[in-house]
DNA sequence: ACTATGCCCTTAA
DNA sequence: TTAAGGGCATAGT
């Protein structure tokens, strides 16, 4: 059975702190990454990484309101098989909610629009940009917008420079550009993004799309994967025409500015496993694992 | 000359 | 039987 008997009657969880707690989901996700050979149990996990049982668990169920068993469950190779065999979501749990209609109401509702060739030409000339950093179930992160809408959104990793890293990745693809810092504004588009119970049809998230013609169309078909659910490179390649071109389709896929907006972690490889993602595959599994949660709520 | 692919083929447990 | 790895066709930047 998915869904492991969750607390009944447990103790006031305490405040969510996205920061501490992606912290050791990536850590418990990189553990098993590496030892996954060896099958380890939940209780051989939290020995390992020096933290009780119970506070793994309590953690987990904060973060993604799964168990850590449903939610490793969530990102295993046979369950990614199993979806795009069936086109099902990430969970069990989910299917009552149904393929289609509701289960959209769990959708984070995005309208695009493209941002015309001369302007990309151009490389962001006469393009002007607010950024600002915030917390992230994902790890700190960077959002970038226009007056148009998101633009970009980043992450801010030790390992890839942090802040001025991100920042870098961002400001790269529009050398012309101009980049004016609000830390508030970004903080009030993160909660917009990455709250699912905000994600409100009525109120969609405005965002911009600023790439090639064919980077946009594989971006565009990207915004038509449902939460929760998975897609391969070369379904992808057949959707936006080019069904021998699934290779190129994985570059533009990498190319996304936006990510996790622009769902490019819902794509894998055509058997199942999880083959790249530009901010790393273990924050890839953490969003699929993560979503997996949203749809367990729902 | 780069890819966040996919397919087919070995080889080694 | 499976996992891992090399070779190669492929298409867009």
């Amino acid at each position: 059975m998915l869904h492991e008997p969750i607390r009944d009657g447990a103790p006031a969880l305490r405040p969510l702190d996205p920061p501490a707690d992606y912290a050791l989901v990536r850590a418990v996700i990189e553990f098993i990454s590496q030892e996954y050979r060896a099958q380890p149990s939940l209780a051989e996990i939290a020995r390992a990484l020096r933290v009780p049982e119970a506070e793994l668990c309590e953690t987990f169920r904060r973060w993604s309101g799964l168990t850590p068993k449903a939610f490793l469950q969530a990102v295993t190779i046979d369950h990614a098989r199993r979806l795009l065999a069936e086109g099902l979501p990430l969970l069990d749990a989910a299917m009552e909610v149904g393929l289609s209609g509701p289960s959209r109401l769990h959708d984070l509702f995005v309208k695009h629009e493209a941002v015309s060739p001369g302007s990309w030409k151009a490389r962001g000339q006469g393009l002007s940009f607010a950024y600002g950093f915030s917390a992230s179930p994902f790890g700190r992160a960077l959002v970038l917008w226009t007056d148009k809408g998101i633009a970009g959104i980043a992450f801010s990793d030790e390992a890839h420079g942090g802040d001025e890293g991100a920042l870098e990745d961002m400001t790269r693809r529009w050398p012309a550009g101009r980049f004016a810092r609000d830390d508030e504004g970004a903080a009030a588009r993160a909660a917009a993004i990455f709250d699912p119970a905000a994600w409100r049809p009525e109120r969609p998230l405005r965002i911009v799309l600023i790439g090639t013609d064919f980077e946009v169309r594989v971006w565009e078909a990207l915004l038509s994967i449902p939460t929760g659910h998975a897609t391969t490179y070369s379904a992808l390649a057949s959707r936006v025409g080019a069904p021998k071109a699934a290779r190129a389709v994985g570059a533009a896929v990498g190319r996304n500015p936006i990510s996790f907006v622009v769902p490019c972690h819902r794509v894998v490889g055509k058997g199942g496993a999880l083959t790249g993602y530009h901010w790393g595959l273990t924050r890839k599994r953490a969003m699929l694992g993560w979503e997996a949660g949203v749809l367990a709520r729902a």
